[in-house]
DNA sequence: GTGAAAGCGCTAACAC
DNA sequence: GTGTTAGCGCTTTCAC
């Protein structure tokens, strides 16, 4: 005779067999009705919707993934520090359009925080393991483990931005697709509205350069100012602080700018802050454009920010889009990447 | 003879199988080694070692749990509007603490939003579905329908806050343990002081209503002011756009103030702004006192917040080390909730 | 110490 | 339509 009680906390919950003899039908029976029902007749269907009922039963999941090798989970994965992706509202936006569409698709949001090289151990171990369908990775960087991770273990996958390198294949030579706003031609557009307004020493602050959002916005801005000093563009990180150091060297090597063409609005506000500490008027003495029109920091700063948005949000629903595609028609049919528009917000800094 | 391709998108990944017949050892062998390599003799185990790099084997998630009904994943859930959840510091400052002892447990993070009554749907079948050992709830409301979740079908839980309720069983009788600090000691602590500087018209921004960790701040505010003009306290909602609108009312209403203890530091930055918009001193005319102590708020303002500091790092250890215990030792012990200390920083304000 | 064998709870052919 | 049956990949007694 077994044991009966082979755990400590035994698990009381009912099975499909305990379902199935309640309801007096077949498990095969009761799994098509959980599932839908396809195919059952309607007073069966009922018997078995009722022991359901009754017995309170919930499907194992680890039993259903074993054999469907589906699991209704998507992990969403942001290589940045945690302050940043809690603290940048680019990421709060764009998750939260990934978790809208998720839901749409009856999908759990699985949210993975890495914290270091370290933890790449334990996200891969995750990822291969399959505990997730699939996997929506943002904020790529140039030495990011992550793509190979995925190219390894074939694990479908969107990225969110371009990544450095073309988009690899997955392994079976298929390419990884990404979402990513057009950077290039948003950062030219405001470089243009600049000089529009007669500024002639239009300054840059950058984002980090292991980034393509960052280099693809430089990218823009020297397609209008080929020519612009060097000296007039500098590195910030993305963060306001970062902004506010990056306005006080600009200010310091080229107090003579009047305009500054800034990679995100969260650097913006930093520079703005640095611009007002220092009584520099703004839009009359040097005037603004930042980029990503994220409302709680572009409406906030004063005077309001000139930028450049992006659909952020629907930009994480697109994500998920492309990767339920994927998931859906197999490995086969990649589907292919997308570049949203941008567009020039005209506010008071500009 | 079976179909050799049932799925369009075969999984190519080795199994333990494979491995086992790699190393030329039986499946229990490799099964021992994966899971520590206890009892089994050395040759044998860097024998199998080799297989398993030499295959890139990779235990399967589901495949395992299905019998050790472990998964090593717990789940955060907050249940607040994703706006909140990212951008209070608070929130990430947790959620920091428990990833990092996560980590030293070797369990997975898994972040949970929930927006909206539809989502528990989701979110129930997902704990009930076993897709993670246990949760961590936080930021539970009067009406949350998670505590009910979590009895019903047992899930291993642990407060974040001390909830509504005094602490419910978990269907088998065992009470949820919850970590909180205490904020009605440190409320008192902080009006203590704004008394101890002179004030005579303290005025309270109460958090929301339904959460236990404003009724319990606003308990201690009474317990040193119980005479104090009903009038005196306003209603917030924890944010610093909240915190602007009750010291609107305040103002309106109590236009003598001489002192406000802010339940959160988001909100008496809020406060703050509109005192300064005001021309009002602060603390020559009105000291501030806040709660929490998150440096990112409570430093960046201007003067600096003396405010009551609760380690909020160390409650999310706290929490994962609870759980970890209880899924340890079974359900028969539970550990006891815990209430951390609070302290008063003096800064600026007040 | 190691292997053989019995399931964990479920889905999906395949019979009937 | 419905039931029977064979696994999914793993852990874990239980023999040896």
């Amino acid at each position: 005779m077994p044991d009966p009680t082979p755990h400590p906390q035994r698990d009381v919950r009912p099975t499909l067999e305990a379902v199935a003899a309640h309801a007096g039908v077949s498990r095969a029976t009761v799994s098509r009705v959980v599932n839908g029902g396809a195919g059952v007749r309607q007073p069966l269907v009922d018997q078995v919707r009722k022991a359901v009922d009754e017995l309170g039963y919930i499907p194992n999941h680890a039993a259903r993934t074993l054999v469907t090798r589906r699991n209704g989970a998507v992990a969403v994965i942001i290589d940045e520090p945690e302050f940043r992706i809690f603290s940048d509202p680019f990421f709060s936006r764009q998750i939260r359009g990934i978790s809208r569409e998720l839901n749409a698709h009856d999908a759990q949001l699985v949210l993975l925080l890495v914290e270091g090289r370290g933890d790449f151990d334990r996200v891969t171990r995750y990822l291969a393991g399959g505990h997730v369908d699939g996997v929506l990775a943002f904020s790529l960087h140039t030495d990011d483990e992550l793509p190979a991770i995925i190219r390894r273990f074939r694990v479908p996958a969107v990225y969110g931005g371009r990544p450095e390198r073309p988009p690899e294949g997955d392994g079976a030579g298929t390419p990884v697709p990404y979402v990513d706003c057009d950077n290039r031609g948003g950062a030219r557009e405001a470089v243009r509205h600049l000089v529009s307004l007669g500024r002639r020493r239009v300054a840059h602050i950058a984002g980090p350069r292991d980034q393509t959002s960052a280099l693809d916005r430089i990218d823009g801005y020297r397609d209008v100012l080929p020519d612009a000093d060097p000296a007039l563009t500098v590195d910030g990180d993305f963060t306001a602080d970062g902004g506010a150091r990056a306005m006080e060297r600009l200010l310091e090597v080229r107090p003579d700018l009047d305009a500054v063409f800034v990679a995100n609005d969260l650097m913006a506000s930093g520079a703005l802050r640095v611009l007002r500490a220092r009584g520099v008027r703004v839009p009359e003495e040097v005037a603004l454009v930042g980029f990503d029109d994220m409302a709680s920091v572009a409406e906030a700063t004063d005077p309001p920010l000139t930028t450049v948005r992006q659909d952020v949000e629907g930009m994480g629903r697109l994500m998920v889009r492309l990767l339920m595609e994927r998931l859906d028609h197999g490995a086969g049919e990649w589907p292919a990447s997308v570049v949203t528009p941008t567009e020039l917000i005209r506010r008071a800094s500009a």
